[in-house]
DNA sequence: CGTCTATTTGAATGTACTCAAAAGCGGTGG
DNA sequence: CCACCGCTTTTGAGTACATTCAAATAGACG
């Protein structure tokens, strides 16, 4: 199982699993592959499965008033996607989820993640954790909108995330950026 | 004990106390009074202590890469306020927590607050569902930042908070919505 | 190849900021 | 009680950052 290493190096990289729970979390995550430009969320559906990209690279966006889309989130191998809240909470989400790539995927509904907690304990503090980092990485996000100024955020994006401009078409770089691809393109040719 | 109905008013839109429970939580949660700016937080700390607002107002705020101040929480009686992410990672946090008129507070330390769930499992509820409300509003906030115009942003937080401009100073509320005094007085005086 | 979509470029515009100065307001002491 | 001090708010003029719209160019893919 070559690729699921990449879900219990994740779990390792903050709690410590036995061989055991090793395997058991194992058969609770089905594998599962999607299409590029296919939609894992749509507005209004409940997100009720827990979500590891293993291969690929999806988005998450929503609408505004004016039905511009803006991209919130871009999540390659090695990272959870979806929307938390909806997951959490169980109401209806304001976002879709797409993605970019044919991508492959590992998932666990949100009933068979309560069990397998009840089994391994451990997996709570873990996604504890990783609930916590989102909170922090979304009040980062709404904190750097109004104290950076776009180009200073493309640059940190490009250091957090190196290989995104060959993932990642330039308009979705600069929706997730907050601004517009003409003037994205601008900022990279040095015409500002 | 008058005001502390207003905490307990709280647990109860979303979870169902006792009268014993009740008791129990009011000799927990100790008041405490606080000036006009002082600190409750300041960066570099870690923020241990739940706090509700019984009466008054606080700001949260960071300092961005230039020295500039931004107020991310503007907080009034019958709110919780301070660095969530610092309490429950015990990690120094990046913000102040100043109050901008005299406050009543009730106070609960975190180790005191986690005995106090042993006692009353449904608080660690009611916790949850505030963290991820708390969760919600930091994600509206980054996204209205990126899709709705200063102006917009300044009438649906007069909506949300009707009395804000009675207690609340101009430069702080346009710091809160990510503009600068100046411009905040032009959209207030229909200047623009 | 041709078509479709993404990116670049130009010109005009809009939104929000800077700096400086004036006006308003609240508290304090004479 | 009012005059003054310090701070907040307003106003003006100039500027910077980012958008819009349109057209040209470049890339990807069948």
């Amino acid at each position: 199982m070559q690729n699921s290493n990449l879900l219990i190096d994740n779990f390792n990289n903050h709690i410590s699993l036995t061989l055991d729970e090793i395997d058991l979390i194992n058969t609770c995550f089905k594998k599962s592959k999607i299409k590029k430009n296919e939609f894992l969320l749509k507005e209004g559906a409940v997100f009720k499965r827990a979500t590891f990209i293993l291969n690929g690279c999806l988005i998450m966006y929503f609408h505004d008033d004016n039905g511009k889309k803006h991209i919130t989130q871009i999540a390659q191998s090695g990272n959870w996607v979806g929307d938390i809240s909806s997951f959490l909470s169980g109401k209806p989400s304001a976002f879709y989820v797409e993605s970019l790539e044919d991508c492959e995927l590992l998932i666990i509904p949100k009933e068979h993640l309560e069990e397998l907690y009840l089994k391994v304990p451990k997996l709570e503090r873990y996604f504890r954790i990783l609930i916590q980092n989102a909170y922090v990485s979304v009040q980062e996000k709404a904190n750097s909108q109004i104290s950076v100024p776009a180009k200073a955020r493309y640059i940190s994006l490009l250091e957090s995330f190196p290989n995104i401009e060959n993932r990642v078409p330039q308009y979705a770089i600069a929706s997730f950026l907050g601004i517009r691809p003409e003037y994205l393109s601008r900022i990279k040719n040095k015409k500002m």
